[in-house]
DNA sequence: CCCTGATTCGC
DNA sequence: GCGAATCAGG
C-alpha cells in the first residue's frame, strides 16, 4: 500500500492530534507501528506539532556519542512541555473537530451507503452503529449525527431496537 | 510483559 | 522511500 495524499494527511492529523503510532496503525488497519513512525520521521513531524497536553512529558536524552545504531531516546534534547506546565488539570480530550471528518482511510465498505468514521474520528454525537469487520481494514461506524437518546442515528436506532420480532408458539404451546 | 517513540539499514 | 528489527524507557 502506497503512501497516497490523503493517507498522509491522515497520518499527519492524527500523529498531530496527539494518537499514538499504535492507535493510527490500528486505523489504518493495513500498516504497523513501525510503518507508521517511519513515515512520521520521514515526513519530519517527529517533534509532534500540537503536542498532546495529556501525555505527562516523556523524552529523555540518551547519553550523548552511544548507541549509533538502533536504541531509543531522542537524538536532540526537547524542551519541557510547555503547555503541560502551562494547563495543570486540563481533564478533556483534545478538541474534537469542528465537523465530521468525514475521511476514509481505506476501502470504503460496499454495504452501507454512508462515509465511514473511524474509531479515533468517533464523536460524542456520533452514531456508532458498526459497519465492516473489526478485524479488517476499513472498519468503521456509521458516524452520523446520532439520537439524544442513544448510541445510534435513528436509522440505526431503528434497525437495533425493532420489537422483538412475533414469535410463533412453540410446537409445545400451539398444543 | 504490556506499551511508547527513535534509529538504522537492507530492500 | 519504505518499514522490520531493534533499541531504551515508562
Amino acid at each position: 500500500m502506497a503512501w497516497t495524499e490523503e493517507r498522509v494527511a491522515l497520518l499527519t492529523r492524527l500523529w498531530n492530534e496527539g494518537h499514538t503510532a499504535s492507535q493510527i496503525a490500528e486505523q489504518f488497519g493495513d500498516i504497523t507501528r513501525n510503518a507508521v513512525i517511519g513515515k512520521v520521521h520521514r515526513l519530519g513531524l517527529s517533534g509532534r506539532a500540537a503536542e498532546s497536553r495529556f501525555r505527562a512529558a516523556r523524552i529523555k536524552m540518551r547519553p550523548r556519542n552511544q548507541k549509533p545504531r538502533g536504541g531509543s531516546g531522542a537524538a536532540f534534547p526537547v524542551q519541557g512541555n510547555a503547555a503541560l506546565k502551562a494547563e495543570p488539570g486540563v481533564a478533556q480530550a483534545w478538541p474534537a473537530p469542528a465537523r465530521r471528518p468525514n475521511l476514509r482511510p481505506v476501502e470504503q465498505p460496499e454495504s452501507e451507503a454512508g462515509p465511514v468514521v473511524g474509531l479515533l474520528e468517533l464523536r460524542e454525537s456520533s452514531c456508532r452503529w458498526p459497519i465492516g469487520d473489526p478485524d479488517q481494514p476499513g472498519f468503521g461506524f456509521c458516524g452520523c449525527q446520532k439520537a439524544e437518546d442513544g448510541p445510534y442515528c435513528e436509522r440505526h436506532a431503528a434497525m437495533a431496537f425493532q420489537p422483538a420480532a412475533r414469535r410463533r408458539p412453540t410446537e409445545k404451546e400451539a398444543a
